[in-house]
DNA sequence: CCTGAATCGTTGATCTATTCAATGTTATAG
DNA sequence: CTATAACATTGAATAGATCAACGATTCAGG
């Protein structure tokens, strides 16, 4: 009964049943993690987070700018919050002082370092991005990228490319001035 | 009770920044979770772990007979796989004896509830693959499969197809060639 | 036969990350 | 003026994965 295996020396990697590698389920959670991982290996050097990176960003293009809504763009807790902005203000990468409308809140800016550091990361993580996407080409990761979307879209509400703009009549809490 | 009613959070989801979306890299990770996070909860009712799954496929198709290669071959942790064999054993889904001819080791093997637990459990993940690409007609799973793989090849080795004369279909039980 | 090194399954500790509840301050509604 | 809620912050709790140490067994060499 299947006693034929020849051993498997250990140079050959041993293969997952071939049932889970046919799930596309089953591969997206295994490259998510790849992609964490190798993620995580990038930024090392950089003594920055994902997270951080991702803070940034938010920032730069100012769709938020209390903490509060920055976890909420996010989809970061509070709590976590509050230590990865304490590292990004030691290194001088953002600014927090109080809001003068409203004394409970934060706001949070971009410092020119800030600036500077975020396009560093850009650069990296175009780099992990060709990294990863490497055995592919031009039009492949498009294709790609456009099905992740359409499921993104539906697991990932966060990620739906709405039509832009800001819907001015349900804006929340008139935090617009 | 309702464990699935999100109470009416925001009225609008906060968006993430475009550059995320745009990266691939991003989408799989977040997709990634999503998946293990549905996965996980589909599993809730079954009183096993996905990984038990993949246990139960690895014993089925045969590639694997002792502790050591279930683990080598899933790339589990050995003393996280006692555990799981651990609760396998205790549902009865599975046996453990000593190797007569190396006494260190020890035998697994399915039991018939084993196979009975095996059968839901493909169903299930049959069930949550076709919920998970819903969104997706069957030429683009198809399409999406073929892209992630050629991605996993390079970055989760164990999932490299060997022999480039991959059988179209799936059949499970582990006949090698 | 004896000894030392290596393998196997098992146990337990450690580390990290995320989640959750409690606190002090400030704003808002009645 | 009082009660309630939002905000940022702190700290505890929880779970997951990783790693080292252990007894039992096999194997190689003298």
């Amino acid at each position: 009964m299947t006693a034929t295996t020849p051993q498997t020396p250990p140079r050959t990697v041993p293969q997952l049943p071939r049932e889970l590698v046919a799930s596309a389920t089953f591969l997206i959670k295994k490259l998510g993690y790849a992609a964490k991982d190798r993620t995580m290996k990038a930024y090392e050097g950089t003594g920055l987070h994902p997270y951080h990176h991702a803070i940034l960003l938010v920032l730069d293009d100012g769709s938020a700018e209390t903490q509060g809504s920055i976890a909420d763009a996010l989809g970061y807790d509070r709590g976590q919050l509050v230590g990865l902005l304490d590292e990004l203000e030691e290194q001088g990468l953002i600014e927090r002082r109080r809001d003068p409308d409203d004394r409970r809140r934060h706001l949070v800016r971009l410092t020119s370092d800030g600036k500077r550091a975020l396009k560093r990361l850009r650069a990296l993580s175009r780099q992990i991005e060709d990294e990863f996407l490497a055995p592919l080409g031009e039009t492949e990761r498009t294709k790609l990228h456009a099905l992740l979307l359409r499921l993104a879209e539906k697991h990932e509400p966060r990620c739906a490319l709405v039509a832009q703009g800001v819907p001015a009549s349900t804006s929340e809490k008139g935090s617009r001035s």
